[in-house]
DNA sequence: ACAAACCCTACTAAATCAATAGGGATAGTG
DNA sequence: CACTATCCCTATTGATTTAGTAGGGTTTGT
């Protein structure tokens, strides 16, 4: 099952990917909009900054941002990062028939999580966000 | 990640189709052949009959069967019983972006699983018993 | 009656997940 | 320079899940 982590990881790079272009978020910003602990919201992204993924600017008037264009990265991206592979992968020793199951499971499943970029996610929350305030409004 | 459980049950499920139409295995036949602690999996067979998978025989001469022809069992039956859902599902209240990706994922997910039935398993699984023999033999 | 088999509940040890704690390093500002 | 806001790093904790074990109970053929 995709991890806690793994949804804060994609609300956090969703929320910066919103930002991007602008000053960077705080930690601290993040975690109040998107109500993840903050102590924890920092390992993550420091996590998603190792693998290249954010930048972050230390001191005053630090924070974090998107080390790529919000179009250039997916969700497949972030969460590779963070939940690592889904299927066992090279048994070497004495190759099994589900092997080759398993690799055709974990292409596909890319091939689906690297398709929606986060410029696409922006948007598509936006049309989501406007809905609710339709419908909340009747 | 795919639990040691599911392999195991994947394997033990292998072991009855190969056998399917004849004399019933019992679980130390299974958990010999196949090397997998022998309580543990009569847990696990114990799991896919209350799930439909299997039948079992008690008394002498009993044992597990598969309760459905091999070729109409994949391996995308046997995963669901054992892991449960992958991705979040119906989070209500406030649907996310992330919601549609989710269903995509899960669903193509499935689709690859479900591909591959057990009748055409043990076919492949002779395939490369005999590749193997061959292999060592030289 | 006996033994071979499945059935059921409960328990445990180890790993992982989710989160927290306690500091340290860096950078802008008065 | 002192101060404070920020990120950085390691370790620790509590809850949950995973992997497996234990101890008995029930069924069935001989």
């Amino acid at each position: 099952m995709i991890s806690k982590k793994c949804t804060y990881a994609l609300r956090a790079v969703l929320a910066l990917a919103r930002n991007h272009g602008g000053a960077p978020l705080t930690i601290h910003q993040i975690a109040k909009a998107e109500e993840i602990p903050p102590r924890f919201l920092e390992a993550i992204l420091r996590d998603l900054k190792q693998n290249g993924l954010t930048d972050s600017i230390r001191g005053k008037d630090g924070g974090y941002r998107l080390s790529v264009p919000p179009a250039d990265l997916s969700i497949g991206e972030v969460v590779r990062v963070v939940e690592g592979p889904w299927f066992p992968t090279d048994e070497d020793k004495n190759p099994d028939v589900f092997q080759k199951v398993w690799q055709e499971a974990d292409s596909t499943l890319k091939n689906v999580l690297d398709q929606k970029d986060f410029q696409t996610l922006v948007s598509e929350q936006d049309a989501l966000r406007a809905d609710n305030i339709l419908n909340y409004s009747i």
